[in-house]
RNA sequence: GGGCCGAUCGUCUAGCUUGGUUAGGACAUCUGCCUGACACGCAGAAGGUCGCCGGUUCAAGUCCGGCUCGGCCCA
């Protein structure tokens, strides 16, 4: 066996490992391969931001953990990567980078440096998975982008439209005036906010006032309806009757609702449209008028008369001015109030009515109930913010986007009659703008000419049919796509189960009524040392890079497994990274002090028979964890994980067991060659052991010892390529394990001895008497007395029935020992 | 207002599913030791009435109910 060198440079050999398994190739999907059972993983694409962020680190680790754990355990993995394109936040960062504005050039230009930045930032982001030691299959990488990708959104949504799933209509949607579109209810934030209430005097069209409380005073001119709660006695009586608007002087019928909370403000509310949800489901119940005075640019229109063209927050103060000039505005106080706000600019959305297209969610909300409950979640508890989340929506999903740089909306109209035109299941990829549809005239009208749908597709459109994506579809027969699909996991974190979770679940449930997913793996957020969520603007970020180029990926996927329990939020604490970074250090010098004493080892296939008690003892501990660690692989739970192999590794293996053996393995003279070949096997096989199930968390550095001391005599051309190892329970002795425990306590109790009476611990002990009643334990230190001496270095030793007091050994009251 | 999660040594955290060892670990602190792999190390020490109040039980950090305080998501 070669010997490891004193020093290594973990960074460099983690490089030269990733170039290496690239050219070979291993994380390849075999799709030849007909006999082992798949494992497919349905990776979420991420966004091409550019920036690879401790959240990705989590995310991507545990993923990539459980796809090294199932290779070796058998299974035929396919682990595809792509990357989500689309959206609204690379046109605005793409606007930032070239200093461009998406309206000052033309369209086709502005989406070619779309691309670009997207192009760029993708190969950032790659470089970073890369970097981490990820085991993807880069042969199956895709974008959303891509005219090929384009066209499995396009022909969803073409068979969606055609099984009823999908309608356009004018509705109520959330409406960025900054980002000029529509957004989901999964895209708005909500904030709180300090604003103010005023009280406004609005006049009865008999005579009198009531004194209306609004936040929003410059959407009097939207105001259709003053609302009051039935029971409050206060006002009553004027439910059905006609009250005048300031500023807009309206008349409006005034309703009694139980919405309206009577405790709020002054009890009396007005209603526009569109305020916000509350105004929206009201309109709705009472079929009121629509009065839109908000552009969507978020100014005001024409109906808001000598206020049009200011900005709502301007319009806010010239309104409350101009009430106060009249004497209506009765007063103000401070408010707590929350605030909607756009997921990708974080500008205040309003609710505007427009043309959209929507899918229909909401009918499949039993059933998404239903099917969550089938699926495995970690951890488990997961599954109901994704039911409690579906439950909760009150409007179908707006899956139109007012953009240029997404897939395309394949439908044309009538230009005479308005007949919608939708493209064929063939046609895509297809872009509107550019091709006309197959029908030469309109169905309906015969007319010939067609006006393009403009509008793009939500970029959750695009990332929410990737399990069947990456199964193949459309391009694969029925049977060919269930080999794959559902994707026996899907990864995501706690802030994208209401989109990423959710939007999978109703596309693959509309599209081929099955779940996408069976089993969903969650991760918390990062959190900055300060337990608060890491973000640039709290000053408690972390960039990756930071991380990667001192410690690499092994010891950051260390700290991404061993940070905290799956599921909850993990804090970034450089002690903890610098812990993984000595363990890496730890095993690395434990595997060197192996070979150097198994320079002459001849491996042997089976155990040699008889080992010591010690060797059985580490052996049946090896062997217990490897089934603890398996069985939290499976349960996903990596926290355990780490915790298991770092105990056995640092405190059983190194510790105790090699303290122990050591003087075996040096004085073969003294203690005989069987002991020291024992001593040989024992490090050989439960190294070799620890690498093993080290290697999914850790896979660098377990590549780089074994290919050094192992792969020339085990062969196996990488050690993610080996079988996992199968415990088998003759090997289990745990009898061994309770004796080795007293022979270890023994010895630990001793060294405590030299430390009370501040003996170096090399200090050499003349005689030890070691008092003990047991018959059994008599016999067992008797028969292993020379490890104690060998190792706390003693020179005469003798176990005896009786004696004096003595000192007693922890955990063992019957057994005591004098002469320290 | 609703849903979910959490509260364990100075700090961060495991254990709770399936009640029963001396509540485990890391960091920080203290004391020894350069022991023929490792001072990026080793051997020790100290530090916790497991948020509060009840209940179930022979036995509760763990199960049940209530409360207080945080966090996340939503209205």
């Amino acid at each position: 066996m070669r010997t490891l060198p004193k020093k290594i440079d973990f960074l460099a050999a983690e490089e030269k490992w990733q170039q290496k398994w690239e050219e070979w190739g291993i994380y390849h999907f075999d799709w030849k391969n007909r006999s082992k059972s798949t494992f497919s993983i349905d990776t979420p694409p991420p966004y091409p931001s550019g920036e690879f962020h401790m959240g990705n680190v989590l995310n991507w680790v545990y993923i990539d953990i459980v796809a090294r754990y199932k290779r070796m355990r058998g299974f035929n993995v396919h682990f595809p990567q792509g990357w989500d394109c689309h959206g609204l936040q690379i046109e605005r960062r793409t606007e930032n980078e070239y200093g461009i504005e998406k309206s000052g050039i033309p369209t086709a230009e502005f989406i070619r440096l779309c691309k670009r930045f997207v192009d760029k930032y993708v190969d950032i982001m790659k470089t970073a998975v890369k970097q981490l030691g990820c085991s993807n299959d880069w042969t199956m990488e895709y974008k959303t982008m891509n005219p090929d990708y384009w066209r499995r959104t396009q022909l969803s949504f073409i068979i969606l439209y055609r099984k009823g799933y999908i309608y356009q209509g004018t509705h109520p949607v959330n409406w960025c005036p900054n980002c000029e579109t529509a957004i989901a209810d999964a895209e708005v934030n909500y904030e709180s906010h300090q604003g103010d209430l005023f009280y406004i005097k609005f006049l009865l069209e008999e005579g009198g006032h009531l004194i209306v409380a609004t936040t929003r005073p410059e959407l009097i001119p939207a105001c259709v309806t003053v609302a009051i709660n039935p029971k409050d006695n206060r006002f009553r009586k004027y439910a059905g009757r006609n009250i005048v608007t300031p500023i807009s002087r309206r008349a409006v019928k005034i309703i009694k609702d139980n919405m309206v909370d009577p405790k709020f403000g002054s009890g009396v509310v007005m209603i526009c449209t569109f305020g916000d949800k509350a105004d929206v489901k009201t309109v709705a119940k009472y079929e009121l008028p629509v009065t839109e005075v908000i552009t969507k640019d978020g100014k005001m229109n024409r109906r808001a008369g000598k206020y049009e063209g200011l900005t709502l927050a301007e319009a806010k103060t010239a309104i409350a001015d101009d009430l106060e000039k009249q004497g209506l505005m009765v007063k103000r106080e401070p408010v707590q109030q929350e605030i909607g706000l756009c997921d990708r600019c974080g500008a205040p959305i309003e609710i505007l009515e427009t043309k959209q297209w929507f899918m229909r969610t909401r009918k499949l909300t039993e059933q998404v109930e239903k099917t969550a409950n089938t699926i495995k979640w970690h951890p488990d508890y997961m599954k109901t913010r994704l039911i409690d989340w579906a439950k909760s929506l009150d409007w179908d999903w707006v899956i139109s986007r007012q953009r240029v740089f997404g897939t395309p909306i394949p439908i044309w109209y009538c230009q005479e009659c308005g007949e919608i035109i939708l493209a064929d299941e063939d046609s895509p990829p297809i872009d509107p703008k550019q091709q006309n549809p197959n029908v030469s005239k309109c169905p309906r009208c015969n007319h010939t000419k067609f006006t393009p749908e403009r509008d793009v597709f939500d970029t959750w459109m695009d990332s929410s049919i990737t399990c069947a994506v990456h199964a193949g579809w459309p391009n694969v027969s029925e049977t060919e796509l269930r080999r794959l699909f559902p994707a026996d996991l899907h990864a995501s974190g706690t802030d994208i189960i209401r989109t990423w979770a959710y939007y999978l679940m109703v596309r693959h449930l509309a599209l081929f009524n099955e779940k996408p997913y069976k089993t969903c793996l969650i991760n918390g957020m990062v959190l900055g040392n300060d337990g608060r969520k890491m973000s640039k603007s709290l000053g408690n970020y972390i960039a990756t890079p930071e991380v990667f180029k001192k410690y690499g990926a092994d010891t950051s996927r260390q700290w991404a497994a061993g940070g905290g329990t799956t599921g909850s939020d993990i804090p970034f604490r450089w002690p903890d990274v610098e812990y993984a970074w000595r363990f890496l250090i730890k095993l690395w010098n434990a595997c060197r002090f192996a070979s150097l004493l198994l320079k002459d080892y001849e491996p042997a296939k089976k155990a040699p028979a008889d080992l010591p008690l010690l060797d059985k003892w580490l052996l049946t501990k090896m062997d217990h964890t490897t089934v603890k660690v398996g069985e939290a692989l499976e349960r996903c739970q990596f926290n355990v994980v780490m915790e298991e192999i770092r105990n056995f590794t640092w405190r059983d293996l190194c510790d105790n067991y090699i303290e122990a053996a050591k003087h075996r393995l040096y004085k073969n003279e003294v203690y005989g060659e069987e002991q020291r070949r024992a001593a040989q096997y024992t490090l050989y096989t439960a190294l070799f052991r620890v690498l093993q199930i080290f290697a999914p968390i850790a896979p660098h550095i377990t590549e780089e010892i074994y290919q050094k001391m192992f792969a020339e005599d085990l062969k196996h051309k990488s050690i993610h390529l080996s079988p996992w190892p199968e415990v088998k329970r003759q090997e289990i002795d745990d009898e061994a394990v309770e004796k080795g425990d007293l022979l270890v306590a023994v010895i630990r109790e001793v060294r405590r001895e030299k430390a009370r009476k501040r003996i170096p611990l090399n200090a050499v002990i003349k005689e030890l008497i070691i008092i003990v009643e047991s018959e059994e334990y008599n016999r067992v230190l008797s028969r292993n007395a020379k490890d104690i001496s060998g190792t706390c270095r003693i020179q005469k030793i003798a176990v005896m029935p009786q004696g004096d007091n003595g000192i007693e050994v922890e955990g063992y009251p019957d057994v005591r020992f004098v002469g320290v």
